[in-house]
DNA sequence: GCATATTTTGGAAACGATTCCAATTTCCTT
DNA sequence: AAGGAAATTGGAATCGTTTCCAAAATATGC
């Protein structure tokens, strides 16, 4: 069923039954209804490749998730998705493994699937840094701040990582906790952990007290695995320590597995801090204190900035969007 | 840069442009050799709108979802990606919220996307079987077994619900349980839910034993959230029981926080086993017992069998991948 | 009712690829 | 070296839309 079939049914030329079904003006009533009845009863869909081949110029939007096992990013993704939904923005996602390069596959698929913009769901800054000629369509990065980039079609949105970490040792330090260990990712491939802990180290600073470089840090996987590992292999090395700020709450989990194996009560022995919020967090035994990511007002905002760049020539703005600290039973005071 | 661009700039015609771009024989290694380079010093990219427009036969793949939230289906779909990656079919992903219809939306993405196929990632039966006319393509459903619906066209791809919940609850009757509580999902409109139940029920029955009308059942979403509700209300019952089933992971998160504040341990007092045996199991305290689902074994067979169908005319098959028991922690020896 | 302005309609060209047929070139065979 | 078979190439037709221009129909003013 194609746009002149339905053209011969009703009698109609191929012209009108087009200016129909894209509401243009100048089409008078009757046409409009027969047609429209005509496309009920046939359940006729365009065509979209014969469609968005005609007006040669781009359509859709990309999404680029950095794996797909982070359900932030699902969560965001989803909130895209469904604010997309019956615009005339199709959408199509692509995800990453492990060491893709997203500039590169992104400007693959802007051609690929004549892209009209991006947003990149994680992504180091790195990589676009040094690849980042220029992708032609207005692009977001979402969870890292771009700004240090100066590209005018780059945008970005996130929480202050750096203000987070900050302000959750300065809640540790205001306990009484003075001895931290961290765990997180490798700080020279990402930057999220790169800032955290920088946020980390600065708390502690401005209150005096050093880190451990015993303690600092251990690197690995966003994962519950790897907050048990990290955790086996800071506790392995025998120092003390009070307080735990782990770059997840995955890996928060990981974490009390292996304070339990070692006999140490959480927040008795050491008090545990996770990013991110999940859900689970609140169910946790104990329940987890965590640093709040505002999915939601990410995704959203990051769609609203790419609109305005694809609708409106928009520049590149880099928004911080609040975050919160939420404080559970993870965390308390220092024993004496 | 088009394909025509292309020949003027080499001196060949289109046709030849073509033939070399898509792995023609009879197409001599000069120009072969001409017409790569200058694709390669262009950076040309082939417009695949004009492409798929014009072999009108369908090439891609679309994955459907139900709900972002699901890390199993996340997983799957990932393997998939990954599978298709390199392949001639591009691969189309998309979210259903809520309610949604998911074969509705499939009969409408398959012609707008000109898809070959389907795989479904979660669904109902109940919505297959009543708008299940024809989709017109070859489809698989993960997760469910769709073999009751005798459709020739729609394969099946999970794990043997019933067997897996009955055997797991054989394994704590083996343990002395004899008072079993239930949450899981609403077992008229999710199929594994109800699945799941009977299988709990046939264990329970077959050791002479009765299912507490009061302990049987609670209904609430796959969730932490759900979890904890779910087990709430069963306590509230005021009933004795010392083994609880739920029907995923996330729910005995919940659970285990529910019974921790009502001063109940696990195992101690209740003996807890989940369902996906999700990653997060493993390091939970007390380690979570579970039922294995083979994300990625069902992913790579799903796939198989679309592609089979789509590329050799495969009929409809079903199969039941194999499961295995996970036994942790968080089950044990009923007190005397 | 007639000339003119306006709205509606028909139909051809174009988007960028694939594919088929015919024309040309190359390669064998004798 | 000539003839025919095989390999390679050129170029037109086509996919299902949109969009533009011209033609037809309708409305308006006097």
């Amino acid at each position: 069923m194609t746009i002149k079939d339905l053209a011969a049914k009703t009698g109609y030329a191929v012209g009108t039954v087009s200016r129909v079904l894209n509401n243009h003006p100048n089409v008078s009533e009757k046409a409009r209804a027969a047609i429209l009845a005509a496309v009920e009863e046939s359940g006729f869909q365009l065509n979209q490749n014969a469609k968005q081949l005609k007006q040669s110029h781009a359509t859709s939007i990309l999404v680029i998730l950095k794996g797909s096992g982070n359900i932030l990013f699902a969560e965001m993704l989803e909130v895209i998705q469904t604010s997309l939904h019956g615009t005339r923005y199709p959408l199509h996602v692509d995800y990453l493994h492990g060491a893709d390069n997203e500039v590169r596959r992104a400007r693959q698929l802007i051609r690929e699937k004549n892209a009209l913009g991006v947003i990149f769901l994680g992504g180091n800054l790195e990589n676009f840094q040094s690849d980042f000629a220029d992708l032609g369509v207005p692009a977001v990065l979402v969870t890292n701040s771009a700004e240090s980039l100066g590209f005018d079609n780059l945008s970005s949105v996130y929480i202050d990582d750096h203000a987070a970490a900050r302000q959750a040792v300065e809640a540790l330090i205001a306990m009484g906790h003075k001895n931290f260990a961290v765990i997180g990712g490798h700080r020279l491939y990402s930057d999220i952990s790169r800032m955290r802990w920088e946020g980390v180290v600065e708390a502690m600073t401005a209150a005096g007290l050093t880190i451990d470089p015993e303690l600092d840090y251990a690197t690995v996987y966003f994962s519950p695995d790897g907050g048990y590992q990290g955790t086996m292999e800071l506790l392995q090395r025998d120092r003390h320590f009070t307080a735990l700020f782990t770059m997840s709450d995955l890996m928060a989990i990981g974490a009390f597995r292996a304070l339990e194996d070692h006999n140490l009560e959480v927040p008795g022995d050491v008090s545990v801090i996770g990013y991110d919020n999940l859900s689970v967090g609140e169910f946790l035994i104990p329940r987890l204190t965590s640093v709040d990511q505002p999915t939601e007002a990410m995704a959203r905002r990051s769609l609203q900035l790419l609109l305005d760049a694809i609708e409106n020539g928009a520049t590149a703005k880099h928004e911080a969007v609040p975050f919160t600290l939420v404080f559970r039973e993870s965390t308390g005071k220092v024993k004496e």
